[in-house]
DNA sequence: ATGGTTTTTTACCGGCGGGTACATAAAGCA
DNA sequence: TGCTTTATGTACCCGCCGGTAAAAAACCAT
């Protein structure tokens, strides 16, 4: 859960905690996208200033990235925990109601910062909407990699199209980070991931 | 489909459509998000320079807010329309094959104005983020009301949980539009339609 | 103490952001 | 032909944008 690069013993030392410093990052960034969000967000947020910022993590696009790195690596992450359940609709059902619980905590800005850091966004964002958008698409390719392998193992019916449970799944997930910032429960959200498992097909 | 409000026919005439302006004004919102379109984007692409822009629409917010008006009653809208079909299960399908269809269109950007344009946003475009996230639950509202209309005229199963399916769809066509975004074709949305479908009650 | 190394602080840069003042142009009306 | 009214083009406003130069400060090794 450290972000620590081994720090060298030389030098004054770091008045900052890159770990938390990041976590702020990524919480404005959550909160505002990326192109709603300025340096002096960043650094009133983080508690440095900006030379330090650039210092430490390079500049506003790569900050965003490494956030992003960070968000994705949390403990209270639930999508790639969810693919080493047993069976394909126990990956499912804990991705499901992961994402209901996870994007509703009150303790972090609702949805998920990966479907809406920057969805549409100016020309500097491209790269971040880019690097955005190929997470999604990479996510949704691990989870069909999974459900290709229940099939084989005999877990999902031998008819079932992995592509297209992946993607239904993806979907709904996706749609799910809209509901919350539309002010979704997380109780609203389970009822959600219900009927959604109601289309999943079972042993 | 004319924005015209009653054009007075003294002074100098107005040298642009406000309609077609509107148009591109409303594409240039939907591809960059709120935030993401400067005011040169705008007069750029509509073709006027700021005092007219100032003069025939108010101000930024003010145009974003009318290009949305003007997107919902577009005549390829299809989720208004969609609420008129004869059963529930009619409309669901309108709706998400609609979406499907509409929102990989390549006469414009991919996705939904209304998710994408203003999720995650500056503290300026708080009012322009409120009043979408206010269309999309109204939307999802409009929707719910017509399945209780539903269940009263017995296309629904009297157990069916109106509020449920109508949040149940409202995330789906909103994790469509991302897909959108992520490139994914109209078939492949097709396919998610048809699997949502699946856990939609019929008759 | 001194020198080497890295971080912090302060102050600044050019450019573009949203928005506007002002003079001019184009129409109808008298 | 004025006169009024509205739209257009130009030129400009201040403030904030992302990013940086330079000097002072804090550490280690000698």
């Amino acid at each position: 859960m450290s972000v620590v690069s081994c720090t060298p013993h030389v030098g004054r030392p770091r008045a900052f905690d890159m770990t938390t410093a990041l976590e702020k990052a990524l919480e404005v960034f959550w909160r505002n996208g990326y192109d709603g969000t300025s340096l002096s967000d960043l650094t009133e947020a983080m508690g440095i200033n900006k030379p330090s910022l650039y210092a430490a993590f390079g500049n506003k696009e790569q900050l965003f990235l490494k956030a992003i790195e960070f968000y994705e690596n949390r403990s209270c992450s639930f999508f790639l925990p969810a693919l080493e359940k047993p069976t394909a609709y126990q990956v499912a059902e804990h991705m499901l109601y992961g994402a209901a619980m996870n994007m509703t905590d009150k303790e972090h800005p609702q949805g998920c910062v990966v479907v809406q850091g920057a969805l549409s966004c100016s020309e500097a964002a491209a790269p971040v909407k880019e690097a955005l958008m190929n997470r999604r698409v990479e996510g949704e390719q691990k989870l069909c990699e999974r459900l290709k392998r229940a099939i084989a193992e005999g877990d999902l019916p031998a008819g079932a199209n992995a592509e297209v449970l992946a993607r239904y799944l993806g979907t709904v997930l996706q749609g799910m980070a809209i509901q919350a910032n539309n002010g979704a429960t997380s109780e609203q959200l389970r009822q959600v991931a219900q009927m959604t498992l109601q289309a999943f097909p079972r042993n």
